[in-house]
DNA sequence: AGCGCAGACACTGGCAAGAT
DNA sequence: ATCTTGCCAGTGTCTGCGCT
């Protein structure tokens, strides 16, 4: 067991906010900095809503505490008309991504909670970062991973394991709501990143491959193609004979 | 409507060889 | 040395169906 007063107080020293932890039941175990339990009111729905109206100044992170034990802290400077901060947990997680925690719950009512406050920050915050266009929870977290990770082996099963949905779902899905095969956008993406180092840098077409992670330098050269219908070294030419 | 699954097939991506 | 092209095994996508 661990002090959870010593835990508040930490986090309240850290960030000067109030805070409140919440067990994996979501009942409160402790305070800090307030005079009054917030129990009744975070179960209460309109707290969602609230922190919907205020989401620009809404964050999440996950805070370590020791290893494998970890807080989901959820910062807000206007929730419910005051500055605050919410820790939920301890619960553990393989790896420190807010955007796919894992937590072993033992109640179905608390997870339900916590995935629903988790999943509408996140979406919503990367619904902003996209444009106006509405896309789906899992198309938004795809986004957001490609955009983090582009440079790094990207696979749709491991995706689709921390998504936890279907492979043949998550793909008609992306498609359905952005036009592209995820791969295409991956593809694409990596492409558009490539063409900025091809511009600003004098890296051979292998390494600039392999920085946007393109695994060999010969399948770079034909999606680099399919794009841009021009070899990356053919682009690279035209860019500094265009700055001549 | 939203989601999951199986199977067919189109496409990707690693490798090797050739070109510059 | 660096880049492009062709081949093909393995992977991703699509389709159709069923379940909730």
């Amino acid at each position: 067991m661990f002090d959870v007063e010593c835990v508040a107080k930490n986090f309240f020293d850290c960030c000067n906010l109030p805070i409140c932890i919440f067990d994996y039941d979501f009942e409160l175990l402790h305070s800090y900095g307030y005079n009054y339990s917030y129990e009744d009111m975070f179960k209460n729905l309109n707290l969602i809503n609230d922190m919907k109206n205020n989401l620009i100044n809404c964050s999440s992170c996950i805070l370590n505490f020791k290893k494998n034990l970890n807080f989901l802290c959820i910062k807000s400077s206007k929730t419910i008309n005051l500055n605050m901060s919410f820790l939920i947990g301890p619960f553990k997680t393989g790896f420190v991504d807010t955007s796919s925690p894992f937590i072993p719950f033992k109640s179905p009512t608390s997870m339900k909670y916590i995935e629903k406050l988790l999943m509408f920050i996140i979406s919503e915050n990367l619904n902003e970062k996209y444009g106006h266009v509405k896309y789906s929870l899992y198309v938004v977290k795809s986004l957001d991973y490609i955009e983090k990770n582009y440079s790094e082996n990207i696979s749709i099963d491991s995706l689709c394991k921390d998504l936890g949905i279907n492979k043949s779902y998550f793909c008609s899905l992306f498609k359905k709501e952005t036009g592209f095969t995820f791969v295409n956008y991956l593809n694409k993406y990596r492409v558009d990143k490539s063409k900025q180092l091809l511009e600003n840098s004098n890296l051979s077409l292998m390494d600039i491959s392999l920085e946007v992670g393109f695994n060999n330098q010969s399948y770079y050269s034909t999606v680099f193609k399919k794009f841009s219908n021009k070899s990356p070294l053919e682009f690279r030419e035209e860019v500094l004979t265009n700055h001549i």
